[in-house]
RNA sequence: AGGGGAGUGGCUCAACGGUAGAGCAGCGGUCUCCAAAACCGCCGGUUGCGUGUUCGAAUCGCGUCUCCCCUG
């Protein structure tokens, strides 16, 4: 089984350069991890790595699809095995989406639904709420409606999707069938200093020109149902050049749905298999570098 | 200075005589094809302070403090 470096962490922990100097001293490859740094046109929002920062370092999955287009960890875990299946070397995978990291390592087991039928299932919910979805369930498949979070729409959605196919969610083995070897660490600061960090990075968003970078987005593509368009930084930005709130609260609103979303990292890695959770407050790239390397001799038996 | 209004959990507000509710924030969690998404749970206040009326007051009276508006 192929071995893998993972790097993951909340956002602003650093992860970036970490990756590039581990990297180089490994000399290998990064594969990206991140669910809106696919995008392309999405820099700063994104907070995505310059190619200066990257230092000569090769970079994969980064900027591989347009703002309007459909995505998924479904296309992720596809193309991201395609890459890692052609490095030299152990394949340094970097990136925030715990989601991405673990439908790479444990491919989901159901088929893919199609978006005609997924559509569908959308309006149904949209124009009739959850109730009939639920209902819907509750006849295809009783065993999941009493497991899935029946409040939860894209729960509800994807197991109908799963019951018409003749499956059941209920029957998956997650985590049984790993195809890469992980070994992954976990960058971590406490609660304080990241909030901080937070608020310091959507500043310098704004001063390094968010809001052009949103204005030229949206008179690209207008304003999409896509999940790019659902980016935090982006969708709030939107409403404000709508018109819809000040800048100020735009800006607040980004901070705050920033330390909301590291809250749920946090939650996420909790259920993943971490090699190592490394503190970075106070330490330096090399410092946090070297700490892997070590690391990974215990794990290189 | 005079007149009016307001003071309730970190914030915005509700309850207007029967010993306080909600939203947001905060904290925790869920996740097998939208995951920077979607969803769930928990903590938290003796209602500015004092006093009086009442079986009973956040709710009524009086006093006091603070803030806001208007007049001078």
């Amino acid at each position: 089984m192929q071995t893998l470096i993972g790097i993951t962490g909340t956002t602003s922990v650093g992860k970036s350069a970490v990756a590039v100097h581990l990297a180089k001293r490994l000399h290998t490859e990064i594969v990206s991890a991140d669910s809106m740094q696919i995008y392309k046109g999405m820099d700063i929002g994104t907070a995505k790595i310059s190619v200066a920062d990257m230092q000569g370092v090769t970079h994969h999955m980064l900027d591989i699809v347009l703002p309007n287009e459909e995505y998924s960890s479904f296309l992720y875990r596809e193309q991201a095995a395609d890459i890692i299946n052609k490095i030299d070397g152990i394949p340094i995978v970097v990136g925030g989406t715990g989601f991405y990291f673990e439908s790479l390592v444990y491919p989901p087991e159901f088929g893919n639904a199609t978006s005609d039928r997924r559509n569908e299932l959308l309006d149904i919910y949209e124009q009739h709420g959850i109730d009939v979805l639920q209902r819907m369930l509750k006849k295809l498949d009783s065993d999941a409606f009493e497991k899935v979070d029946i409040n939860n729409y894209k729960r509800v959605i994807r197991a109908i999707e799963i019951a018409e196919g003749g499956g059941s969610i209920t029957n998956g083995n997650t985590r049984k069938n790993p195809r890469y070897n992980l070994i992954l660490f976990v960058l971590q600061r406490n609660r304080q200093e990241l909030y901080k960090q937070i608020d310091a990075r959507v500043d310098k968003m704004i001063n390094d020109g968010l809001v052009d970078e949103v204005r030229t987005l949206v008179s690209t593509y207008g304003v999409c149902d896509t999940p790019a368009f659902e980016a935090i930084g982006y969708k709030e930005i939107i409403r404000y050049l709508s018109g819809d709130c000040s800048l100020t609260e735009a800006i607040s609103q980004i901070k705050l749905h920033t330390r909301h979303y590291a809250k749920r990292q946090i939650s996420y890695y909790k259920r993943m298999d971490v090699a190592a959770y490394i503190d970075v407050d106070g330490q330096t790239v090399e410092n946090v570098s070297d700490c892997i390397v070590e690391n990974l001799k215990k794990h290189k038996k």
